[in-house]
DNA sequence: TGAATTTGCACAATCGATTGTGGAGACAGA
DNA sequence: TCTGTCTCCACAATCGATTGTGCAAATTCA
């Protein structure tokens, strides 16, 4: 059987090696096992172990017995596929990315957690990067993974999601925009407002009426003014406040950004200017919370206990605390399950807009 | 000049394609751009853009101009390197793998954020998988890693980190051990006795001898009795109780896993037996502690501040209870320093444990 | 001016796997 | 026996970049 193999003449044979650490393979003649090498010991052409051992084998009518043989030796040799060259040929890399502004971030460590689990469940390899919320390392980060032919992307709480897209699709990476949306692809966001609505019309439900008529008004705190995700809360929390109580009024809308040290010098003024809290504080998010607790750590357990309190986003260690804490918690699950969905259709829409409610957890 | 171009006269012309979110290139004939497009169009060999591209022009003596002009021609058309195809020639990917339990833990997030900073900053890709504490699931992880050719492996708190060595040498793939060691390759970790000796000083020290001599005792709790870190941690402890305060006895440890609600009934049982809680109480970990915690809140103030409480490892959340707790904090920089300053060394002696010191954060 | 360098670049092999195509041999039917 | 048909597999091109080698043309030196 005269097979052709361009190695076998050109390469230098290397010989027979000694491998300490597989016994039982101390005899192998290869040091790194490819299908040339495979080919070789089974006798038969490189394309064919490559059929066999990608499964393609029935379809290109290779014999039962060859297969096994060959499998048996792969196994022998402890064969790993080199997907560098399968996904060079293929033009596919089986790579699936994700960026994240940050892995220190419950919300975000759980998008990780579950886009690990569900990236394996399609045989793809997660790669998830962090971008830091900083826009420029956001698309250089994004081309990097690019040069790795990536086969689709997540762009989470992107800063610019927009010069993102414009990167994808330059290089035609199908991408779905989570969390925060853009104008140039698809996205999947917390539904904002409904959110907002609820977790509001439990903190009136949930407090009672304070006697000080300054002090009977809820507040909402954190957040950026014109920035997506702040203006559905906030708008939410007004629609909301405005039907049940009455007009909001400006001051009760304290957009002090995402940093905790600006919400709690936030919540400390509000404290002193109405000489006591308000009857309910509606939170932006986890880090404005924490940053409020530190400031509401130093106050009386029994003024905490007349203030109802509430954070859009969960965060375990609220549950611990003296006063109860009602939280709207994001459905990690069900954001990514849409994002896979949208991929999988090749929905290319820009600018779709899919919400997904999240879930209230009293803080009983 | 006639240049060879295997896809010249191989492939067919893709011919002129409109691209509606690139209208700097509209005209570009080229959707995609690889060396030999950018050669065609600079009429230079492929061989030639390749070394303008990848910096080493200078060194094949390519002129300057002949260098700014691929350089822009390259710009203009957005090239990016398929790092596949190159990584395939040069067999090294750039990538740079590490395996970790989870992504929801603080510990965890917190090395992912780190390697990803360190990975960066060596121009290498870094790529994070979870393995959820299951021997086959780290095993297989690396493995598919490993057909991705990564240049380097970073095994995390692995359950078997000798199986996962064992597919590493094979594939004479650099690994290091971080956070628990293993026998068959080098291994970074948290000194543990110093930590813990450091840790139980402060306990005793921050604590008022209690007036029952059934209370005046110090309680090690959670952990897993025969595993490296408990094991290390309990020596320690007791080390130190024994030289201060006489022999330990065996009720005073308690292993009870890593579980948070195991810890929560076994400090529930403690505080039955004692009639109350102890003098001081070492948690082997933030977990347990977080299990601990959910008991605890039910005891009045007064209980609670009677006792001193420490936990090996940090918890940002345990700031924010009513009592104060001593935490050691891991130096996360300092074990992937550690880990990374090996892997550069290329030293691949088995066994090897470096030991980095933790941090103390007082609850004060 | 002729020889010796140096400059600037093209050529072709190569990495390891995939895949369209084609062909030898076995076997069946006429 | 002769002509299909079916089995089983080999061949060679291909993906895109890298790199050892070699060769003209330009420049320097004697």
């Amino acid at each position: 059987m005269a097979i052709t193999d361009r190695r076998q003449t050109l390469r230098g044979d290397p010989g027979l090696l000694f491998c300490p650490h597989c016994p039982d393979v101390n005899t192998s003649p290869k040091k790194k096992s490819t299908i040339y090498d495979l080919a070789e010991l089974a006798e038969v052409s490189p394309s064919t172990v490559s059929a066999i051992l990608n499964g393609s084998w029935q379809q290109r009518r290779i014999g039962a017995d060859t297969a096994l043989r060959v499998q048996k030796l792969a196994d022998k040799h402890r064969y790993n596929v080199n997907r560098q060259a399968s996904g060079l040929r293929k033009s596919r890399s089986g790579l699936i990315g994700m960026i994240i502004p940050t892995h220190e971030d419950r919300f975000f460590a759980g998008m990780s957690q579950v886009f690990d689990r569900l990236a394996r469940a399609r045989k793809s390899q997660p790669i998830v990067a962090s971008t830091l919320r900083d826009p420029a390392l956001e698309v250089e980060t994004v081309k990097k993974l690019i040069s790795y032919q990536i086969d689709h992307l997540i762009v989470t709480g992107a800063t610019d999601p927009d010069a993102v897209s414009r990167v994808c699709r330059h290089h035609k990476v199908m991408h779905v925009n989570v969390d925060l949306p853009g104008r140039r692809a698809p996205s999947v966001i917390s539904d904002n407002h409904w959110g907002a609505v609820q977790l509001t019309s439990t903190l009136i439900e949930r407090s009672t009426p304070q006697g000080s008529p300054g002090r009977n008004r809820l507040y909402f705190i954190g957040g950026v003014a014109g920035e997506y995700a702040t203006e559905r809360r906030v708008q939410g929390f007004s629609d909301t406040v405005t039907r049940r109580l009455g007009p909001v009024r400006a001051a009760q809308i304290r957009n002090c950004g995402y940093d905790a040290a600006a919400t709690e010098a936030a919540v400390a003024q509000l404290h002193g200017e109405l000489g006591g809290l308000p009857r309910a504080i509606f939170f932006v998010s986890s880090v404005p919370l924490e940053g409020a607790v530190r400031f509401l750590k130093t106050l009386p357990i029994e003024a905490l206990r007349r203030c109802a309190f509430g954070s859009y986003d969960w965060d375990p260690f609220a549950s611990y605390l003296r006063f109860p804490i009602h939280m709207m918690c994001q459905d990690v699950e069900g954001l990514l399950a849409e994002a896979f969905k949208i991929i999988d259709g090749g929905d290319t829409r820009r600018g779709r807009v899919v919400e997904v409610r999240p879930r209230l957890i009293l803080g009983d």
